[in-house]
RNA sequence: GGUCCCGUCGUCUAGUGGUCUAGGACAUUUGGUUCUCAUCCAAAAGAUCGUGGGUUCGAUUCCCACCGGGAUCACCA
């Protein structure tokens, strides 16, 4: 197997957006892929037409390309292998549908919808009963002409275990009377996941199939048509869950949302990708930041957890704002773009600055807006607010604002570091405590009590704009 | 309910039959830096290694049972 070329693949089901344990699935099938000089293959697994989701394909590749996890080969720039939509592959599953009848591993079955649901009125957890297992080819072969409608179902042993050995879970050995008969093949002629992935699978050249534990119970169907086709099936990795901070399986009402809907909120693909990277894997003190490339390079498929992991948004809230901060501001000003109003835009530089001095008291992209307004438009200024943070009178709080503003008006170098000099000088002589005599001037030019340093504001608010905000506050 | 998987600080994890009075990271708390917040730095607290039995001179590490959590049992993937 040490041999064998590596080619993973994700098979979304556009029946809804990837999930984040999807995506997660997605990053190791991309880092074994590449860890080997592999490719990583996108199939669409559309074979349950009725649940199909418009705009759910677009969401998918939209994930892929946020985070960077980009195809070797999909539906979109094709491949040898194509064509890469399961609903255009339909004869090859009819062809080998027919063959699985043909040796004997599967057959088909004519039984009702209702009879089925009779089954489980009796009892919920209730197999197949195996009906149609042995008709009589003459009855096959009459109901057939009848017209009557079929499907095809797996002709699982009824005896001994499947045993197969799991990149992740190990050595797995389930009882085939644990296994149902599956249905292979609807009755409308499309067929289910169980048959198409394996076929796709085994045509496309797959030879890991990761995929999550949910898939770990229906595996001896797999493995049973793998061998019932003379196939050698792909290495098999089942990786775990992705919990709620309750243990309980990640859902909406946690808050559960798409990869999109963390692009949403502010988070960059880099932050997403290491945190999904580290969630069930070890590398180093799972804290260091990595770019895609260099996970694949420390990817090993043999460290993956079996456990299940639990969602902590504070360990993602962190590897975002280590993003932030790392990235260049140009680059957080390109990532910012659809998060800040059209006019700040224009002001390409200003914004750079700004992210300049507030990166890092950011989280999310999100936070960048609400804390930085008041350099774009005049701030509401509470009279209050600013004796209150002076803790002078009124008449002494005016003279220490006349003299900031003198100060700033005959500076000829207006500048951060040279501002913050001058004005510990001033501050000196001016009978305010550091904090009371600066935190006055801030909560005038920005209306609040938090903001960068002083000075650093007065810098991009401009000489004019600084004292012209100083000045009203007495007016 | 049957079957299968899992069980080390709140979270992600390291680790090994004795060096583990169990290591790191995030989160938390405290201190330092500081014009605020944050950053940064330092430190603290936090796990009798799910519980109970074995095996052993010795077990968190091996075995068993139990308990707890999870997955699955569709003409859905």
């Amino acid at each position: 197997m040490a041999d064998t070329h590596v080619r993973t693949r994700i098979a979304p089901s556009p029946t809804g957006v990837p999930h984040i344990g999807n995506t997660r699935t997605a990053l190791f099938d991309y880092l074994l892929a590449k860890k080997y000089n592999g490719e990583f293959i996108l199939r669409i697994e559309d074979t349950d037409q009725d649940r199909l989701v418009p705009g759910a394909i677009d969401k998918i590749y939209d994930i892929q390309k946020f985070l960077g996890l980009v195809p070797d080969e999909d539906p979109v720039v094709g491949g040898p292998v194509g064509p890469y939509i399961q609903t255009q592959r339909l004869d090859i599953y009819q062809q080998y549908v027919q063959e699985l009848v043909n040796i004997g591993a599967a057959y088909y079955c004519f039984c009702s919808e209702e009879r089925l649901e009779e089954l489980h009125k009796k009892d919920q957890y209730a197999k197949y009963d195996r009906h149609c297992r042995n008709l009589s080819a003459e009855e096959i072969k009459t109901k057939l002409d009848s017209g009557a409608p079929f499907v095809i179902r797996a002709k699982i042993p009824e005896t001994g275990f499947t045993v197969w050995h799991d990149l992740v879970q190990g050595k797995l050995s389930l009882p085939n009377t644990e296994c149902d008969d599956k249905v292979l093949m609807k009755t409308n002629g499309i067929p289910t996941y169980h048959l198409a992935s394996v076929i796709d699978d085994h045509l496309m050249n797959i030879s890991h199939v990761i995929r999550g534990v949910e898939w770990m119970m229906s595996t001896p169907v797999h493995l049973f048509l793998y061998e019932s086709l003379g196939w050698q099936p792909p290495i098999l990795a089942h990786v775990p869950l992705i919990l709620g901070p309750d243990k309980s399986k990640l859902s909406k009402r946690h808050g559960a949302k798409s990869v999109l809907g963390y692009a949403e909120d502010g988070y960059l693909p880099e932050a997403i990708n290491n945190f999904l990277f580290y969630l069930g894997f070890s590398y180093q003190d799972n804290s260091a930041l990595l770019t895609l490339d260099e996970m694949v390079n420390v990817f090993d498929e043999h460290k993956i957890q079996k456990q299940n992991a639990i969602f902590d948004i504070q360990k993602l809230n962190y590897l975002n704002s280590q993003w932030i901060k790392k990235l260049d501001s140009e680059e957080i000003f390109n990532r910012l773009k659809s998060f800040i109003p059209e006019e700040w835009q224009k002001e390409k530089d200003k914004v750079i600055s700004i992210v300049n001095i507030a990166k890092e008291r950011m989280y999310t992209l999100c936070d960048f807006v609400p804390a930085s307004d008041y350099f774009f438009s005049s701030p509401a200024v509470d009279k209050k607010v600013v004796l209150e943070q002076s803790a002078h009178s009124e008449e002494e709080t005016k003279k220490w604002f006349l003299s900031a503003c003198n100060l700033i008006e005959k500076t000829a170098i207006f500048t951060s570091e040279n501002l913050h000099q001058e004005f510990a000088d001033l501050q000196k002589d001016s009978g305010f405590s550091p904090r009371e005599a600066f935190m006055s001037l801030r909560v005038a030019i920005s209306g609040r009590t938090v903001t960068p340093p002083l000075f650093d504001c007065f810098v991009i608010l401009g000489k004019e704009e600084t004292l012209k905000r100083l000045k009203s506050v007495f007016a």
